[in-house]
Formats: C-alpha cells, sequence, structure tokens
DNA sequence: AATATCTGCAACCGCCGCACG
DNA sequence: TCGTGCGGCGGTTGCAGATAT
C-alpha cells in the first residue's frame, strides 16, 4: 500500500516559522540533507521531507539571490521560454542564483502578462494575428521547431564559418556583422527547419520524404534525418563551392557538424532510434540533446540572434519566428 | 476609513522517471 | 517484470500585502 499523506501522520502544513527555518538550517549545513525523507525527524521538525526539500531549495539555499530581476535576467527568461518552453528548471540551470519556482512565479506574474499586453502569444511567442489562425494542435511542433532552430543556428554557424575561413582565409561576413548577416543571410538551418515545419503543415508521410528513415514513432522525424536529407539553400550553395575528397562544401559541412557533436552511444537498445553517419552509430534522442547542448554552451556568446528576436518582442506588432 | 480587487510569491499537489530490491 | 520509494518538476492554490474604489 502507499504511503499515508503527511497530514494523516501529524506533521505540519503551511509557513514555515524561523524557528524552523533555524532547525533545517542548522542540520543541513552540519550533515548536509542526505535523504529528505528521513531529514525531518533527525533535524526535529513535524514536516515531510518533500516540504523540507522545497523549503531549502528555493528559500534557505545559501545560493539564492532574491529581488528584483534585472533586464538582462528578464531577456534571458524570455529567450530560454522561447526555446525550451515552460521547462523551469532547465531555465533555471541559465540564471544563476535563480530558482525555477522563483522563474515560473515571474513569468506567470509579470513577463506572460506583459507579452499578452503586447500582442505576443506567451506559449509560442508569435503574434496573436498568427496563432488566431489556426493550429493549436501544432504548438508542440512549433515548440520543437524553434528549438531545434536555435540548436542548429549554434551548429551550422560554427561550420559554416569554419569553411568560409578554410575558402577565404577570413571570417565570414555574418560573423563580423552579425545582426546584418543573421537577418539576411540563408542558413542551411534555416532550410532544415523549413523542411521540419513542412513535413509538419502538410502532414505528409514521412515515407514520402525520399531518403527518411521512418522511426517508431512517427510523430516527428528524426534530427539525424533532417540534418542528413535537407540540401543547402542557392546562397549558401553559391558561398561553398568547392570539392574536396568526392564531398562538397555542404556535405562536409554536415559532417563536420556531426564531428563536434559528441553522443553517447551505449546507452540505447532500441534498433530503430539509432542511425549511422559517416561510420558512426548515433542515436537519435541524444543526438538532439548534444545539438541542444552545443547550444546552450556557447548561448552567451551568441547574442545576435537573440537580440534580434528581442528587437522584434520590442517592435511587437510584427513579430514572428516563423521565416 | 472601509471594503473590494489585484498582485506577488511561498507552499502544496499530483505526476513522472529512475533506482532498487 | 513488477512494485515501491524517492527526488524532481510543473501547475495550481491560498494568503498577505498593496492598490483601487
Amino acid at each position: 500500500m502507499g504511503r499515508s499523506p503527511s497530514f494523516e501522520r501529524g506533521l505540519k502544513k503551511g509557513p514555515w516559522t524561523s524557528e524552523e527555518d533555524r532547525k533545517l538550517v542548522a542540520y543541513v549545513e552540519e550533515h548536509g540533507h542526505g535523504s529528505w525523507r528521513s531529514l525531518p525527524i533527525k533535524a526535529g521538525l513535524q514536516r515531510c521531507g518533500k516540504s523540507c526539500r522545497l523549503r531549502w531549495t528555493n528559500y534557505l539555499r545559501p545560493d539564492i539571490k532574491r529581488g528584483k530581476f534585472s533586464l538582462q535576467e528578464e531577456e534571458t527568461i524570455i529567450q530560454l521560454h522561447a526555446l525550451l518552453g515552460n521547462r523551469w528548471s532547465a531555465i533555471a540551470t541559465h540564471l544563476p542564483k535563480r530558482t525555477d519556482n522563483e522563474i515560473k512565479n515571474y513569468w506567470n506574474t509579470n513577463l506572460k502578462k506583459r507579452l499578452t499586453k503586447m500582442g505576443i502569444d506567451p506559449i509560442t511567442h508569435k503574434s496573436r494575428t498568427a496563432t488566431d489562425t489556426n493550429l493549436s494542435h501544432m504548438t508542440q511542433w512549433e515548440n520543437a521547431r524553434l528549438e531545434a532552430e536555435a540548436r542548429f543556428v549554434r551548429g551550422s554557424t560554427n561550420v559554416v564559418s569554419h569553411f568560409y575561413q578554410q575558402i577565404h582565409c577570413t571570417s565570414p561576413p555574418f560573423m563580423t556583422n552579425n545582426k546584418l548577416a543573421m537577418s539576411s543571410l540563408s542558413l542551411p538551418c534555416l532550410d532544415v527547419l523549413k523542411a521540419w515545419q513542412g513535413i509538419n503543415i502538410t502532414s505528409c508521410k514521412l515515407s514520402d520524404l525520399s531518403g527518411l528513415q521512418t522511426p517508431k514513432d512517427q510523430t516527428m522525424p528524426p534530427m539525424v534525418n533532417l540534418i542528413e536529407n535537407v540540401e543547402p539553400s542557392s546562397l549558401y550553395k553559391d558561398m561553398i563551392t568547392t570539392e574536396d575528397h568526392g564531398m562538397n562544401s555542404w556535405e562536409i559541412s554536415k559532417t563536420s557538424l556531426f564531428n563536434t557533436l559528441e553522443c553517447p552511444q551505449d546507452k540505447g537498445t532500441d534498433d530503430q532510434n539509432l542511425f549511422e553517419v559517416n561510420d558512426m552509430i548515433y542515436q537519435d534522442d541524444y543526438l538532439t540533446e548534444a545539438l541542444t547542448n552545443h547550444l546552450v554552451k556557447d548561448f552567451e556568446d551568441d547574442k545576435s540572434y537573440w537580440s534580434n528576436i528581442l528587437d522584434k518582442v520590442g517592435n511587437n506588432s510584427s513579430f514572428s519566428t516563423v521565416f
């Protein structure tokens, strides 16, 4: 049988007293929290372990910053929310000394309302007029697409930069004039994501797409196939036209992108989720994760793309993350 | 000054995934 | 393989203080 609820065991609920706080802090500072379940008894508290853990992580922990959120923090929350949705713990990892609960509260009571007032849907981060037309059922798709866009912007920017430097012995223009470039240059990421979006919008069968393997779960094409099967835009083709070892630069750039990612391969047992690329076996879940990490690792350095988004938030009437 | 309404936030609830026996 | 316990997460609630009427 399950455990009895805390109220049935005579445990206290509601706001914490300063005496309870003092006991909890004293215990954790001396012994560490260890097992939260056994902590209340050892610390002399009439609370359940869960309540103690929440009180500690959201309030008593010494490395917590309290008070008003800075503009920088607000921007970061909006950017990350556009990327990650309501994944508050993930967002919190990028805001030092802020808890997920605090960020969630701030979003719900402040930022969400502000975006709504500006005519921006706080779920999709798109203008109302765009979301009104359709597609509540596509919200999940859209979130995934946004996430993938951001992932791929990081990867492709690095790769394109790498090859441009090899060819021209100088940094590409979009690396030296980010704002202009990110809005005008058609990077391969956009082609990938347009393809992804196209699959979504037309609801065609994945098997209709030449070369696409069909995953066990057909609700979403595997990341590896999207990267593998999408052709570069004409602009990008013009920029990289050299041949090397029988592969054009587009092929090389994809290879390079794969090579920059560290994908653990020894964890999964589901063969349908494994893909071979350049003699390497990738598990698609991990490829997706690796791409995300690739993005997040350099997130702070990639201000241009997100300042572009925030500029659009500022000019809210035309804000849209759709290409 | 009294009352109603709004706002911010701490805390709780229910669910999920993982580890373990 | 299944059941159980635990930690973690996101959604929601309820209260206290602030503000409006």
